[in-house]
DNA sequence: CATAATTCCTATCGGAATAGTAGGATATAA
DNA sequence: TTATATCCTACTATTCCGATAGGAATTATG
């Protein structure tokens, strides 16, 4: 796992998705425009998101992207998992038998890694799309209120 | 931050220094050839660990490096932090001005960032290197007793 | 049916980072 | 004085990231 910008570009594309559920289809066009993210790279995250079943397209004029399933049930470390593969590899470079008989200590060491790689798991399963479209609106609402 | 091979050659060479602490400095050559890490590349890396004061060096023939502190108070965050730099950035890409105001929601996604960053953190100042040494002494012992 | 709007598929590219190599300067024990 | 170390700096091959690009496939709409 890694922490691009393209993992960033995902998770701000489900949040638009989610928060213009209620106009049809959002299209990528659009979400590149009001989150600043280049148009046909863009295209690639939803490519990622959609096989990832995150996310559903409709094709053609009027077409774009919704969501493919209830904002409670989508969580972020399912978003990263769809962009950067799993955040716990099944077997990693570390994992292989040559690295293994090579490196004394290596287990203890890995052992640490793994360590971090479920604390990271932990946070992101523990934060839904839901979780912070609340979040959103909760700012707006104070925003609004100060002014 | 990230998981390099670097980082783990760091982890896995201090404590191959600790664990050869009582034979006098242990040298590059030694560490590199017991644990399969390439000996030019180790010197990089052990003038990284140096400093930052996790170990100390004795130059001239005899020499070597030897821990610059107590086992306890050296974790396994400073490690990591003295080769790839700070874990949570001071100022990261996303921390921009342009980036803030140029992506809406953005500070929510980065929330998460923070807390994923938090929970690394807080797993890796948790170990110390007398934690993996103990460890490993285990480890040893039980393999003697299955003999 | 024609057209515009949209997703979809694939290839390419510049720049940065990684992992590793290399040459030689410097220090010091023996 | 010599062998053994660390130290300093530059270079290189490969991979990955962020982005761009061309064009095919699909479909609503007039």
């Amino acid at each position: 796992m890694r922490f691009s910008v393209k993992s960033e570009y995902a998770v701000t594309a489900v949040l638009d998705v989610a928060g213009h559920a209620d106009k049809g289809p959002v299209h990528v066009k659009s979400i590149a425009s009001r989150q600043t993210i280049p148009v046909r790279f863009l295209e690639q995250v939803m490519a990622s998101l959609k096989k990832a079943g995150i996310v559903d397209s409709i094709r053609g004029a009027q077409g774009g992207y919704v969501l493919a399933r209830d904002p409670k049930s989508i969580n972020i470390a399912q978003i990263i998992e769809a962009i950067e593969g799993p955040i716990i590899p099944v077997d990693s470079i570390t994992d292989s038998a040559e690295f293994k008989s090579s490196h004394i200590n290596g287990h203890v060491v890995r052992g640490v890694w793994d360590d971090v790689k479920r604390a990271i798991s932990n946070v992101l399963n523990g934060v839904t799309i839901d979780d912070l479209n609340r979040k959103i609106r909760e700012k707006e609402v104070s925003v609004m209120y100060h002014i």
